[in-house]
DNA sequence: GATAAGATCATCT
DNA sequence: GATGATCTTATCA
Protein backbone atom coordinates (compact mmCIF):
# COMPACT_ATOMS: atom_id res chain seq x y z
CA UNK A 1 0.00 0.00 0.00
CA UNK A 2 1.59 3.35 -1.52
CA UNK A 3 -0.45 5.39 0.33
CA UNK A 4 -1.66 5.40 3.98
CA UNK A 5 -3.59 7.77 6.10
CA UNK A 6 -1.75 8.82 9.39
CA UNK A 7 -3.33 7.68 12.62
CA UNK A 8 -3.75 8.94 15.97
CA UNK A 9 -0.40 7.44 17.03
CA UNK A 10 1.47 9.58 14.31
CA UNK A 11 -0.75 12.51 16.04
CA UNK A 12 0.01 11.44 19.51
CA UNK A 13 3.32 12.53 20.11
CA UNK A 14 5.74 15.72 20.73
CA UNK A 15 4.64 18.22 18.81
CA UNK A 16 7.39 19.79 17.56
CA UNK A 17 8.52 16.31 16.15
CA UNK A 18 5.05 15.82 14.77
CA UNK A 19 5.53 18.91 12.97
CA UNK A 20 8.61 18.04 11.40
CA UNK A 21 7.51 14.77 10.17
CA UNK A 22 4.42 16.18 8.45
CA UNK A 23 6.70 17.51 5.88
CA UNK A 24 6.77 15.44 3.03
CA UNK A 25 3.95 13.64 4.18
CA UNK A 26 0.26 14.34 1.40
CA UNK A 27 -2.47 16.87 2.93
CA UNK A 28 -5.64 15.63 1.21
CA UNK A 29 -9.00 17.36 0.34
CA UNK A 30 -12.09 15.75 -0.92
CA UNK A 31 -14.86 17.28 -2.45
CA UNK A 32 -17.47 16.00 -3.65
CA UNK A 33 -15.94 13.49 -6.27
CA UNK A 34 -13.24 16.18 -6.69
CA UNK A 35 -9.72 15.25 -4.85
CA UNK A 36 -6.73 17.19 -4.48
CA UNK A 37 -3.68 15.93 -2.88
CA UNK A 38 -0.79 17.79 -2.59
CA UNK A 39 2.88 17.62 -0.26
CA UNK A 40 2.80 19.68 2.85
CA UNK A 41 6.38 21.47 2.70
CA UNK A 42 5.80 24.07 5.70
CA UNK A 43 4.52 23.65 9.38
CA UNK A 44 4.93 25.70 12.56
CA UNK A 45 4.58 23.68 16.23
CA UNK A 46 2.11 25.22 18.82
CA UNK A 47 3.02 24.12 22.05
CA UNK A 48 0.06 24.04 24.63
CA UNK A 49 -0.97 26.76 27.45
CA UNK A 50 2.99 27.36 28.45
CA UNK A 51 3.83 28.96 24.78
CA UNK A 52 2.20 32.11 24.54
CA UNK A 53 1.98 32.03 21.19
CA UNK A 54 -0.48 29.33 21.00
CA UNK A 55 -4.11 30.36 21.49
CA UNK A 56 -4.05 28.13 24.13
CA UNK A 57 -2.46 29.70 26.30
CA UNK A 58 -5.67 31.77 27.19
CA UNK A 59 -6.93 28.52 28.49
CA UNK A 60 -9.77 26.67 27.52
CA UNK A 61 -12.15 28.76 25.28
CA UNK A 62 -15.01 27.55 23.19
CA UNK A 63 -12.67 28.51 20.24
CA UNK A 64 -9.46 26.82 21.96
CA UNK A 65 -11.74 23.79 22.95
CA UNK A 66 -10.70 21.83 20.02
CA UNK A 67 -7.03 21.63 21.00
CA UNK A 68 -7.63 20.17 24.33
CA UNK A 69 -9.30 17.39 22.56
CA UNK A 70 -8.47 13.97 21.32
CA UNK A 71 -5.02 13.94 18.33
CA UNK A 72 -5.53 14.69 14.63
CA UNK A 73 -8.75 16.21 15.06
CA UNK A 74 -8.98 19.46 12.65
CA UNK A 75 -8.35 22.55 14.18
CA UNK A 76 -9.78 25.72 11.99
CA UNK A 77 -10.47 28.82 12.82
CA UNK A 78 -10.90 32.33 11.07
CA UNK A 79 -8.21 35.45 11.35
CA UNK A 80 -8.02 38.96 10.02
CA UNK A 81 -11.19 38.74 9.13
CA UNK A 82 -10.77 36.83 5.77
CA UNK A 83 -8.68 33.82 6.27
CA UNK A 84 -9.32 30.59 7.84
CA UNK A 85 -5.72 28.76 8.82
CA UNK A 86 -6.12 24.53 9.08
CA UNK A 87 -4.28 22.90 11.89
CA UNK A 88 -3.86 19.25 13.17
CA UNK A 89 -4.51 18.80 17.27
CA UNK A 90 -1.24 16.44 18.43
CA UNK A 91 -0.92 15.48 21.77
CA UNK A 92 -3.13 13.55 24.14
CA UNK A 93 -6.59 14.76 24.65
CA UNK A 94 -5.98 17.42 27.39
CA UNK A 95 -2.43 18.68 26.59
CA UNK A 96 -3.86 21.58 23.90
CA UNK A 97 -0.92 21.57 21.09
CA UNK A 98 -0.91 21.83 17.52
CA UNK A 99 0.58 22.28 14.11
CA UNK A 100 0.19 24.86 11.73
CA UNK A 101 -0.20 23.95 7.80
CA UNK A 102 1.55 26.76 6.62
CA UNK A 103 2.10 25.52 2.79
CA UNK A 104 1.57 23.09 0.20
CA UNK A 105 3.48 22.15 -3.10
CA UNK A 106 1.55 23.49 -4.66
CA UNK A 107 1.42 27.24 -6.72
CA UNK A 108 -0.68 29.70 -4.83
CA UNK A 109 -0.67 27.91 -1.99
CA UNK A 110 2.27 29.18 0.03
CA UNK A 111 0.76 30.76 3.15
CA UNK A 112 -2.29 29.55 5.44
CA UNK A 113 -4.64 31.90 4.06
CA UNK A 114 -4.23 31.08 0.46
CA UNK A 115 -3.90 27.76 1.19
CA UNK A 116 -7.48 27.37 3.03
CA UNK A 117 -8.69 29.92 0.20
CA UNK A 118 -7.49 27.55 -2.57
CA UNK A 119 -8.73 24.05 -0.96
CA UNK A 120 -11.81 25.45 0.29
CA UNK A 121 -11.47 24.97 3.85
CA UNK A 122 -13.39 27.25 6.44
CA UNK A 123 -14.57 26.19 9.54
CA UNK A 124 -17.30 23.80 8.62
CA UNK A 125 -14.66 21.51 8.22
CA UNK A 126 -13.45 22.63 11.86
CA UNK A 127 -13.12 19.85 14.70
CA UNK A 128 -13.02 17.10 12.86
CA UNK A 129 -12.26 13.59 13.95
CA UNK A 130 -9.06 11.48 12.17
CA UNK A 131 -11.56 9.40 9.91
CA UNK A 132 -13.25 12.24 8.25
CA UNK A 133 -14.04 12.00 4.46
CA UNK A 134 -13.28 15.86 3.77
CA UNK A 135 -9.72 16.44 4.76
CA UNK A 136 -6.90 14.26 6.41
CA UNK A 137 -3.61 13.45 5.57
CA UNK A 138 -1.78 10.79 4.29
CA UNK A 139 1.91 9.11 4.63
CA UNK A 140 3.41 8.03 0.64
CA UNK A 141 6.52 6.85 1.44
CA UNK A 142 8.22 10.13 0.90
CA UNK A 143 11.67 9.84 3.01
CA UNK A 144 12.46 13.94 4.22
CA UNK A 145 16.22 13.90 4.92
CA UNK A 146 16.73 15.73 8.25
CA UNK A 147 19.32 18.21 6.22
CA UNK A 148 16.43 19.07 4.28
CA UNK A 149 14.39 20.70 6.88
CA UNK A 150 15.32 23.77 7.58
CA UNK A 151 14.00 25.25 11.31
CA UNK A 152 12.93 29.52 11.22
CA UNK A 153 11.00 31.32 13.83
CA UNK A 154 7.63 31.80 13.57
CA UNK A 155 5.96 33.91 11.80
CA UNK A 156 3.69 36.89 13.62
CA UNK A 157 4.15 36.11 16.71
CA UNK A 158 6.44 38.71 18.50
CA UNK A 159 4.03 39.75 20.62
CA UNK A 160 4.88 35.73 22.26
CA UNK A 161 8.20 37.57 24.27
CA UNK A 162 10.40 34.92 24.98
CA UNK A 163 8.75 32.19 22.18
CA UNK A 164 8.48 34.18 19.47
CA UNK A 165 12.23 33.21 19.21
CA UNK A 166 11.38 29.38 19.57
CA UNK A 167 12.47 27.72 15.94
CA UNK A 168 9.13 25.89 15.58
CA UNK A 169 8.77 26.52 12.31
CA UNK A 170 10.07 23.90 9.80
CA UNK A 171 10.20 24.34 6.11
CA UNK A 172 11.71 21.97 3.32
CA UNK A 173 14.80 23.17 1.81
CA UNK A 174 14.21 22.23 -1.55
CA UNK A 175 11.17 24.70 -1.65
CA UNK A 176 13.00 27.66 0.64
CA UNK A 177 15.91 27.66 -1.95
CA UNK A 178 13.09 28.80 -5.10
CA UNK A 179 11.74 30.94 -2.58
CA UNK A 180 15.01 32.76 -1.63
CA UNK A 181 17.57 31.77 -3.57
C1' DG B 1 12.90 46.29 -4.49
C1' DA B 2 11.10 47.58 0.13
C1' DT B 3 7.81 49.16 3.38
C1' DA B 4 2.99 50.69 4.74
C1' DA B 5 -1.69 50.33 5.01
C1' DG B 6 -6.21 48.26 4.09
C1' DA B 7 -9.54 44.55 4.18
C1' DT B 8 -12.84 42.76 7.76
C1' DC B 9 -14.59 39.80 11.93
C1' DA B 10 -14.29 36.20 15.76
C1' DT B 11 -12.55 36.35 20.03
C1' DC B 12 -11.06 38.33 24.20
C1' DT B 13 -10.56 42.58 27.63
C1' DG C 1 -13.15 48.53 21.89
C1' DA C 2 -8.58 46.35 20.53
C1' DT C 3 -6.19 42.89 18.30
C1' DG C 4 -4.45 39.17 15.35
C1' DA C 5 -0.70 32.01 13.71
C1' DT C 6 -2.65 36.86 6.73
C1' DC C 7 -2.48 38.45 2.09
C1' DT C 8 -3.08 42.05 -1.40
C1' DT C 9 -2.51 46.50 -3.09
C1' DA C 10 -0.53 51.06 -3.00
C1' DT C 11 3.23 54.15 -2.33
C1' DC C 12 7.97 55.30 -1.96
C1' DA C 13 13.02 55.05 -3.01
Amino acid sequence: MLSMRLSSDFFNRNTVQVAQDLLGKYLVRKQGNKIIAARIIETEAYCGIKDLACHASKGLTPRTRVMFGPPGHTYIYFIYGMYHCLNFVTQKEGIPEAVLVRALDIPGSEGPGKLCRLLQIDKTLNDLSLDNNFVWVEDRGDRIKKSAIVKTKRIGVDYAGPWKDKLWRFVLQSSYDTELA
